[in-house]
DNA sequence: TGACAAGACAGATATTTGTCTGTTTTTTTG
DNA sequence: CAAAAAAACAGACAAATATCTGTCTTGTCA
């Protein structure tokens, strides 16, 4: 390979891995190398080696395809979590096990509890900024405080709204003039509090 | 080991390998041999080969650690994008270069064109269902359709409005009747489009 | 009870990949 | 230009991992 001035190739180099980083798995040593065409493999290894020096990537040594970006601390970066379809009174553990896809969440940012997501169905959230169709996030759990977003099983039905408690008195509060607020206690059916919403997620066009 | 049923060791192989490519990366033969106390890696392998079989795994053979969820496409997983600090007039290729963090996105959905992530200020598309610390997930481009919600830079400042053209004039309209429209022609500072926003998420507490 | 299928085991090989030692070529710089 | 630094090359080794062939053990069921 022709010898390029210092630090040239190694700036390729860096973007090269970025990208595959980025795009879902860092190379391995060979693979920069055949990329960059160099006929031995430490050639490509110097310069990786470098980059870690310089604190522009972090590598786990030993392993295999360890380099990750500083900013992602070290850690892989994502999680994938199951986006349900209907949920319906019961069944949520089999839900979690038969779903519709599959979305990717901080890794960090969620280390602990069960994750789920749900597409919204109606406005009654409009006001606190959660549209028809939106995806939310939720952390399953039973317990909830009032202000949280909760999603709460109704019946049969699976409904997202604020959390409200004001001496034992539990309420399901939307956020749309044009719903009424659900009193679980009034009702005369099971209730249950499926889990807190932690993330809305909308996808436009 | 002992000799289990038919069918349970199975079971907890594959909940076992769920499980780990959901938290980041598939695990190896030898890990689930280890995993499952097997004495010869062919025991796990089996296992794994059958699951491959019934459709419950996908895999890349021959390939290390490979396995993956039908669900998924069979792709990996995940996308990272860079998430900007403040956008000033000019950088933003440097600031992508440079992230305060990195954001996961499915792959599929995004396969085209180059996507950063910005912070949202300010109320002034609150009726467009975003609001102040939201996350917009933006696709770098020039171009801009009527109706289409787009990151523009105006004077030194990013800004999120949702555009609109009518005979040749452009309108950044605020979604909040307590802003103003924004007509760049009529401002004498440089303008351009950095992007259309195509997702946007909120991290609730 | 006996045949058969599924589960488990043993041992070996090939591939991918990271790492090491030492050398040669090119570029930079005093 | 000559020394030093950077880049590239060569050849080898070791660890992780997938895969293969053949055999033994256990559970199921007619």
């Amino acid at each position: 390979m022709a010898y390029t001035p210092p630090g040239q190739t190694r700036e390729k180099i860096y973007e090269f891995v970025r990208k595959r980083i980025l795009n879902g798995a860092p190379p391995s040593t060979r693979e920069v190398q055949k990329a960059f065409g160099f006929r031995a493999v430490q050639s490509a290894r110097q310069h990786l080696e470098a980059l870690v020096q310089e604190g522009r990537l972090v590598k786990n040594s030993g392993k295999a395809r360890s380099h990750r970006l500083p900013k992602m601390g070290g850690a892989r970066s994502s999680h994938l979590i199951p986006v349900l379809g209907r949920v319906q009174a019961g069944d949520l553990t089999a839900a979690i096990q038969n779903p519709d896809d599959y979305l990717p969440v901080q890794q960090t940012r969620y280390e602990s509890g069960e994750l789920f997501a749900l597409t919204v169905q109606g406005d009654s959230m409009l006001r606190a900024g959660i549209l028809h169709g939106d995806i939310v996030i939720v952390r399953r759990q039973q317990a909830a405080r009032t202000g949280d977003i909760v999603v709460a099983l109704v019946g049969e039905e699976a409904t997202v709204k604020r959390y409200r408690e004001k001496g034992g008195r539990i309420e399901l509060h939307p956020e749309n003039e044009s719903f009424e607020s659900i009193i679980p206690s009034e009702e005369g059916e099971p209730f249950s509090v499926l889990g807190k919403v932690i993330e809305v997620r909308r996808h436009i066009e």
